[in-house]
DNA sequence: TACAATTGCTTTAACGTTTTACGAAACTAT
DNA sequence: ATAGTTTCGTAAAACGTTAAAGCAATTGTA
């Protein structure tokens, strides 16, 4: 193992002072051209590069930013992640990432993990059960230690920061208002994440574009819970004994079950049934037939998050921008589970 | 926003110097149990938490792993990925994480940026036009600039370095030889990830498992390609042309275009057609029929690379365990894609 | 020629830690 | 009482970098 090149070492060969080595790589004017000319050839044959760690103790930055993603197997946040990937690198940020599991504990203990200089602010997405408890301290103490954050998708209107959100209001209203162009008179809500705000958002999206359209709400064929088994329980009755021509799924998981069970029973799609759900993964398209669905832009998500906290953390002390909740349109992509109109 | 609190401002408030503070915080036995006490307390109440890179500074480690991943929307990926965070977490590392979207120079342009004391070791999957191309040399670098690399599924002989990789020849094998069992009598193999070291493994073994049961190998039912668009066109063509009651699927997406081929020419899957594929993804559960696969164990290689990374760094100078390829077995989940025996 | 300004480099301090070496006081042993 | 040892703490150096301040020697100006 060759040891790694300094500025003390380049300085000592070539007999020059370390402030001199400094100046001439980053291209000093106090530097006459022969020096510079000199050390930088010395330091690019030494193959030096600055050491980042004391680079960042003496800017008291770490141009690193702490990622915390409930479940990096749901699609939506992998792409999301991939948006802030792209975005922090993009501007010369690194990613340190941490997966809460959806669970509290985890989240408290990644963020703590990390809020020692690590890393310059955060990107996070709330865990469901940090959701369930309504416990939000560590946000604020992160924020009130310095240390920004970003949250996008699963916010809480308890944290005052930046947010990144889906319109997911008006994007259910969208897709129930299609469904009702359709002519479908029976339009089912089936949820398996009603423990979420994005849930609860979706739903409320469906009630408003059936009021709407005076719709009377039938709260036989609206299916809410958090609970897989549950649900798949409660689908099974809803096919059993109701009959419905418009299925709207607030998930991924709640949109192909629906859409199994009612292949199972022979019910013909779209011709008899038309689905439309929330998915983000590939294979939504894949699916036969394949499923009309609502488009989150994950990637967009997360540049957008990472361009918040980056701007933030660049602003000059007192310049800071006010926090703003930006929101990121969805697109209702018509695939085959839906007529054509 | 209140500044953080350090040595220097502890020690000032109680009248001590920075090393009594310093040594009080670590327990050690130099410094009297009153003042431990005092100093203990004291920090507590502000909230002090060492400065970290001030710390790796000192201890030139940064307790943190580089991860570069092909692609994170590759379930498989993901996966790993989820491994790897909980055994670098469990051992107090951090995760910075690149994504290469399979491109060498994203690989290398991931890997110069962590390679200035950012990180102390590599953890990765070959890009594909990495493999394509044969470049390695960015990797022989790092591990000569004493960064070590695990690398895990896309390996290259060329790099003496520790691997953890999946028993795909053998796991190919097993699975063709299943379906040989299942009285399946023309095997297709379809492929489309024939550009990756992986693919041909499993190819090899689909080709051996033939031999050893005194198959004849049949080209006209093999598809091996890295081309979707090409895959797409063959598949068809292999329908309309062959008859076949066995497909082995070295990928996601070819064992998906062939079960939705086969479903679409009225083939009854499993009674006239067996399938098994690999997949990582939680949708082979769910088609309609479930696919049978072949199991990687995602988290379980993430783990495992993580483990022998950090088994290296912590290794004393001298005693680096020798390098490992350490092999993963995999499993063959039997679902409704493939008759019981 | 004298003085100021500029040039080109060095010295020094700093970032926040850890750690080695040292020193004063208080014991212990002879 | 004197030397030796222990106890408890401090001072200083170091990690690798940046940057402000300092200082000769050279150049410019009148």
């Amino acid at each position: 193992m060759k040891q790694k090149a300094t500025l003390k070492q380049i300085a000592k060969e070539l007999n020059v002072s370390v402030s001199t080595v400094s100046k001439a790589l980053s291209n000093s004017p106090e530097i006459s051209e022969p020096t510079k000319i000199k050390v930088q050839e010395f330091a690019k044959l030494k193959n030096y590069k600055p050491n980042n760690i004391a680079v960042n103790l003496k800017s008291k930055r770490s141009k690193t930013i702490g990622v915390i993603i409930p479940n990096i197997l749901n699609p939506f946040f992998a792409k999301v992640f991939s948006g802030i990937e792209k975005g922090a690198n993009d501007k010369g940020y690194n990613v340190i990432t941490c997966i809460s599991n959806e669970s509290l504990e985890k989240e408290i203990h990644a963020m703590e993990m990390l809020s020692n200089g690590t890393i310059d602010g955060f990107i996070l997405s709330i865990s469901e059960e940090t959701q369930k408890e309504q416990e939000f301290k560590h946000f604020k103490e992160a924020m009130s230690d310095d240390l920004p954050i970003v949250m996008f998708d699963r916010i809480s209107d308890e944290v005052t920061c930046d947010k990144v959100i889906v319109d997911d209001f008006e994007a259910s209203k969208d897709a129930v208002n299609h469904l009702i162009k359709l002519k479908c008179k029976n339009i089912a809500l089936v949820s398996s994440i009603d423990n979420l705000s994005v849930g609860k958002l979706r739903a409320e999206g469906y009630i408003r574009a059936l009021v709407d359209n005076k719709y009377t709400i039938n709260e036989d064929i609206i299916i809410r819970t958090d609970n897989p088994d549950d649900f798949d329980e409660r689908l099974k009755k809803l096919f059993d004994t109701k009959t419905i021509d418009g299925i709207f799924a607030l998930d991924e998981h709640a949109s192909v079950m629906a859409m199994k069970a009612a292949i199972k029973r022979g019910i013909k799609i779209p011709e008899e049934l038309s689905i439309i759900g929330f998915a983000d993964g590939v294979w939504s398209r894949r699916l036969t037939p394949s499923l009309s669905t609502i488009s989150q832009h994950g990637p967009e998500i997360g540049e957008a998050a990472a361009e918040m906290l980056i701007k933030r953390l660049e602003a000059k002390e007192g310049e800071e921008p006010d926090y703003e909740t930006r929101t990121i349109k969805t697109e209702l992509r018509q695939r085959e589970s839906t007529r054509k109109l």
